[in-house]
Parts: C-alpha cells; structure tokens; sequence
RNA sequence: GGCGGCGUGGCCGAGUGGUUUAGGCAGGGGCCUGCAAAGCCCCGUACUCCGGUUCGAAUCCGGACGCCGCCUCCA
C-alpha cells in the first residue's frame, strides 16, 4: 500500500496525525489478518514552500526539509505509528522522474513551454475518472489561468525551470526541479511495482493529485494502483483545517497535552472517509472512554499491547466467550473499515467481562477481557494497567489505612485517604484492601 | 456552473425496509460500599422537512431546505 505522506514544511497537524492513524489502523488489521503488507510512504522534501521558508528563514531548503521531517517521526513515534517498510524521498528520485518525464516529451504526451514542461491531459482517453468527470466538465470549472502557454488549464507541471537561488537538478529539456505530481508515480511503481493494491491519500489528492498520478502511470502504459482510498478532514469548527485557511493544531501541541492513545481511540470512532471535529471536548470524551479501558487492563491485570509487535490472528486463542467478539469486529473491520462498529463491539464486551466477572465468573471474564485487549491491540491501541509501584510513604499509608478499615475505625480510614489522596494517587477498595494508583 | 458528501436522541457517532438494545461521553435513578472510587443494572425511545412506494421507512424513490468539500497549494 502507497499512502501519500507529507511535504516537510511546517509541523505536523492535527489532520496528519489523523490520516497517519487511519493508515496505521488500517495497515494493523490486515497483519493482524494474515496478509503480507508493504507499506510505502513517501517524504516531499523538495516543493515551493519549503523553498519559501527556506527564503524566509536564510537557510537551505535540505535544512529545511530535515528539521521538519524529524518533527514528523517524533510526532509519529508519540502517536505510535509504525514506520512505513519504506520512506522514500522526492530528491532521492530525480533522475527516475527525469527519465519518465523525458518518454513523455518524446512521446508528445507533454510539451514545453518557457517556464517549464507540462503535462498534456487531453492524451489521456479517461482523464477524470476518479474525479468522476469528463475533462471537458473538469475544464469548466477551472479556474481563469494565468499561464497562457498552457493547452488546458487542467494540464500540469511535470518540471518547472530552475530560477535564481533555487535548487535545481540537469535534465535534457533544461535544469530545473519536479513538479510534485511525478515523485508518487515514481516512487510507487518503483518500491511497489505495477498493480500495487492500495493507493491512499487525503480526499483534497483525489484530484487533481492522484488524477495526475493515474494519467501519467497510464501514459507510461504502467499498470497503477487497483484500488484508491480516501480519507476526510479534520474540521476545525466547521471549516476544514488547511494550509490557506492557516487554522491547524501542530500535533506537536496535542501530543504535548494529551495522551496519544486518546487521540487513536477519537479517530477510531469515526470512519476513515467521514470528517471529524477534534476539540477540547471530542478529545476529552475520548479520554473519559480510554479511562474505562485502562481500568478494565486493571481489574484483569492485562499486558499493554499494541506496540510493533504484530501478531496475527490466527495465533490467538479465540475461546468460546471471545469467539463470537472476533467474528463481530472481523466483520465490522472488513466492512470497508468500520472502526467505529467494532470499537462498539469492543465496548460491548468489556461491559459484559465486567458483568460476569461481578457475577463470580472470573476464569470467563478474563478470556473475554483478553480477547478485548488483543483486539484493540491488534489495531495498535494499547490498554494500560499503570504503575502500581509504591515509594514507602504510600505503602506506609496504605498498610495503616488497611488496619483502621479492619479496626473499622472510619475516621483514621478517611484521614489516611486523604494523605495519599493529596500525595496524587488515586484510591481504591478492592476485595484485597486498599488499591492505589497514580492517574 | 459541474461533480461529490452529509443532515440520527444534550454532545460524539454506527446502522439501514419490520424481530431486543448500536456504542461512547454527559445527565438521572438504583445495586454494591462504613463512606467513596471502580464495576454492574435501569432510564432518553432519536433519525431535517414534505410527498410517494410498501402491510410496514430513519432506511427505497421524488422534491424542498440546510451544511460541507473538490474543480487552485493542501492530508
């Protein structure tokens, strides 16, 4: 699977963290199902706004380029994202995007003009199928283009002349640098090869993006991706969160304040192709449910999993209790994804763990609970029991709280709770006695 | 203008011709508890509006209204 990744220009926000989720769920679930994946995902490293900013800031576009990217895999490793079995780099593929660009020249399927060399959409029969227009519908709504040397304003920069300061890299047609179109063709064919299985991308790529894709894979007479997955926004009220509107959330910030497993478990809650609203509030409500799945890991003292470690299905021990739950979540994730059903599956179950495991159950409520906690971990949420390790003071505490409650002397049981309390840990009663944890 | 998506209970969010409820969060009541916490049980009886099809529609069809997106850099 190719999932078009990000142009290193600025932080990370909240709808990359979004669509790197989408993607990380998405790629779990079909290891955890036993298929073989190679996920690729690519790196921008060379476009106009890092030059911009490069400009802007008196430094190289490589300097550029690379701060943002490690601010990218920082924010990736906090999300728990795994890295893509590949990463391959805009700059890293010049030569190869040269080589198509120049069949195309010969070809006649692009021209030059004086700013550069554009692709030619008219000599593509189906340009537009996955906008889901003909040409001559898309070409109407195109905006007034200033370029007149252009045949259509639908037609695009494969290779845009080097200009003063800029970098650029030889070719036969004239030095210059690659329009962003070229490196996914490229770099998908390259890493994946023809008839590849899974091209993703935000919905703003469906076009022109990987239309653009798509017609220079079938100008080169290569076979493209079979299918095409679209992810939607992150709205910010109830606008999407873009670069020209300037209205994103670094994830840089997010991650700062907020524990990324609540962040998994937003995005989990609503369908890939669906826009979400992340807030103060959906993330809080989504912390309040993650809340219940820890405690849940508490009472059945269950390992975290979900980290990249990937297990397979196949491997687990689906008993009687957890059999029908796996079928359940099976079926919602292999429904186009349904995340959001089979985190309700998930939910479902570990209020009936709870249940049965207050009705003295215990040997089935933790199988059930097991099964809960491998399939959130399947899909890389991990449930975390937390620390239970006291400092001496706590444990002096506790142990004099357990002899007042025993003396039933109240008033010292309340007064020792208070301590711990204060000193942040959070008390419970359990059949054992007393129960500290830290929040 | 063209194309596409959406409108579900206080909020978020699945579902889709009819059997028993999606699920989460918040709220109310109860059980448990010395009191709490955690956990469990019960409670809202919702599907933008207007027509139509049907024995029956939130679900299908038509229309209206509202919102959003793409056609321009964007995940």
């Amino acid at each position: 699977m190719y999932v078009c990744g990000p142009t290193v220009d600025n932080l990370p926000h909240l709808g990359h963290g979004r669509f790197t989720l989408v993607w990380d769920v998405a790629r779990r679930w079909f290891t955890f199902q036993g298929l073989r994946v190679h996920y690729v995902s690519n790196i921008t490293d060379i476009e106009d706004k890092i030059i911009a900013r490069a400009r802007r800031e008196s430094r190289s576009e490589v300097e550029v380029a690379a701060q943002f990217e490690a601010e990218w895999w920082d924010a990736m490793d906090r999300l728990g994202v795994i890295r893509p079995d590949d990463t391959p780099h805009a700059t890293d593929y010049v030569p190869e995007m040269v080589e198509l660009i120049a069949s195309f020249l010969a070809r006649d399927v692009a021209y030059v003009t004086s700013d550069g060399v554009y692709f030619d959409v008219s000599k593509v029969p189906d340009y537009g199928l996955l906008a889901g227009q003909p040409l001559e519908s898309l070409r109407a709504g195109a905006r007034v283009e200033e370029n007149d040397e252009k045949r259509s304003p639908l037609d695009f920069a494969l290779w845009k002349n080097a200009k003063p300061d800029e970098p650029s890299w030889p070719a036969p047609f004239g030095e210059g640098r690659p329009g962003w179109h070229t490196e996914c063709v490229v770099m998908s064919l390259d890493l994946l090869g023809e008839g590849f299985d899974l091209h993703t991308g935000g919905l703003d790529l469906k076009f022109p993006h990987h239309e653009n894709e798509r017609a220079q894979a079938e100008a080169a007479g290569r076979i493209f991706s079979h299918h095409w997955a679209h992810h939607g926004w992150v709205m910010v009220g109830d606008d999407k969160m873009s670069k020209s509107l300037g209205n994103f959330t670094s994830l840089t910030d997010l991650l700062a304040k907020t524990d990324a497993r609540a962040y998994r478990l937003l995005v989990m809650r609503s369908h890939y192709r669906s826009p979400i609203e992340v807030s103060p509030s959906s993330i809080a409500d989504a912390e309040r449910a993650l809340e219940r799945l820890d405690a849940l890991a508490r009472r059945f003292d269950l390992p975290a999993l979900g980290g990249d470690r990937f297990e397979l299905a196949s491997s687990q021990p689906w008993a009687e209790e957890s059999l029908e739950l796996y079928e359940r979540v099976v079926a919602a994730m292999n429904d186009d994804l349904n995340t959001p059903l089979a985190v309700a599956e998930l939910f479902d179950a570990l209020s009936a763990a709870n249940a049965s495991a207050d009705e003295g159950h215990l040997a089935a409520a933790r199988r059930l609970a097991q099964a809960v906690n491998s399939l959130f971990g399947a899909m890389g949420l991990s449930l975390v029991a937390g620390s239970h390790v006291l400092d001496e003071v706590a444990e002096r505490l506790v142990r004099e709280r357990d002899a007042a409650r025993a003396a039933r002397n109240w008033a010292d049981a309340d007064r020792l709770r208070d301590e711990l309390v204060v000193r942040g840990w959070i008390v419970e009663d359990g059949a054992s006695g007393t129960l500290v944890r830290r929040p």
